[in-house]
RNA sequence: CGCGGGGUGGAGCAGUCUGGUAGCUCGUCAGGCUCAUAACCUGAAGGUCAUAGGUUCAAAUCCUAUCCCCGCAA
């Protein structure tokens, strides 16, 4: 089929590298602009826009789709359909009318379940024991178009987001491919708004962690937010960030800081620990906890924030 | 030129301000103790102190340049 591709993420990849390989003719891939990252502030390609040079299929970068001219512009490649996955801008009304099989979108959760950007990381950190893909088309709303296909799968108890994502993605790929090959056969089912949850885009306080909550709550939570904002807290003013735990036996007091036996407990909420296993200081490596406690000492009253 | 932290035996750190024989915790190896151990004791190996210049009687430490790593911010 004649189709423009829009994505940015990573998770995004997948299904363009399919749909290529599928032999469907990619018109163009839209992706956002690229934009100053990590220190020094070098501009850097997203993903999907790496992915899409490597293709060698044409990029374009709109500031705004909704610009009339980008609107005409999609107008003149006269797509069959549009293909969305993790854009991360709106699709205005005046595009959603231009493809005749309309705009189909790959999201990373079970619709009408976990609309929003971060479907994946809120699945996981809720402690959901299963999540999935679906495809669906694109209306007006946020993620409330009517549902093609699903895939579920577990979600493995010491899975994080990114190992979850990169399974999800591929899946999302296979899904979007079946989708289009049974697009005429399909009945778009609508959302049952009643059971609609929203897993809103992470912000880098969702990452502090609240000591005295549940040691398996602080747990979902560190695993569904790798690699951010993951889970951190604050020792003598410092950020604290932990990035692998596991459930701890000792009862300690929330955000306590205790080793026995060379190994280091934090407290949680109802008496209940984890123990830290890699850790990693502000300006310092990610770094196994026994490496962290040869070269700083916790005193007995050591609490985190 | 976005802001800041850091590069010291295999690991994590101190020492740098106030130049003067390289230290701590751990790991490794050998031996000892113990019913046993993540415990304890004794001993040993292992470092061009990121790199290149400079100042000095003397530089991990002061000055200059470069490379690499990390956090923030976006």
């Amino acid at each position: 089929m004649k189709l423009i591709f829009m994505g940015t993420p990573q998770f995004a990849v997948p299904t363009l590298e399919r749909l290529v390989e599928k032999g469907h003719q990619v018109t163009a891939v839209f992706t956002q602009p690229d934009r100053p990252k990590g220190r020094g502030q070098k501009d850097a390609m997203p993903p999907v826009k790496e992915a899409a040079v490597r293709l060698g299929l044409p990029v374009l970068q709109p500031e705004r789709v909704k610009r009339p001219e980008v609107v005409e512009q999609i107008r003149e490649m006269a797509p069959e359909v549009v293909i969305v996955v993790g854009y991360g801008q709106i699709i205005p009304k005046s595009i959603l009318d231009i493809p005749p099989h309309g705009i189909i979108n790959v999201h990373a959760s079970l619709l009408p379940k976990y609309r929003g950007a971060a479907p994946i990381q809120w699945a996981i950190a809720n402690g959901e024991s299963h999540t999935g893909v679906t495809t669906m088309k694109i209306n007006e709303g946020l993620d409330t178009g009517d549902m093609l296909l699903k895939w579920e799968t577990e979600i493995r108890p010491e899975e994080n987001a990114v190992e979850l994502g990169a399974r999800l993605a591929v899946a999302g790929a296979d899904l979007l491919i079946q989708t289009l090959d049974q697009l005429s056969a399909i009945t778009p089912e609508p959302q049952d708004s009643a059971q609609a949850s929203l897993a809103p885009i992470l912000k880098k306080e969702d990452g502090k962690i609240a000591w005295d909550r549940p040691a398996q709550e602080i747990l979902n939570r560190i695993r569904g937010f790798e690699p951010w904002p993951g889970g951190y807290g604050f020792l003598r003013g410092q950020r604290f960030q932990i990035w692998k735990a596991v459930k701890g036996a000792p009862s300690l007091a929330p955000g306590a800081l205790r080793v026995i036996a060379k190994r280091l407990y934090a407290g949680c909420g109802a008496g209940e620990s984890i123990e830290l296993l890699e850790i990693q200081m502000e300006g310092k490596k990610r770094m196994p906890a026994s490496a962290f406690l040869n070269g700083f000492p916790i005193s007995q009253d050591e609490r985190l924030q």
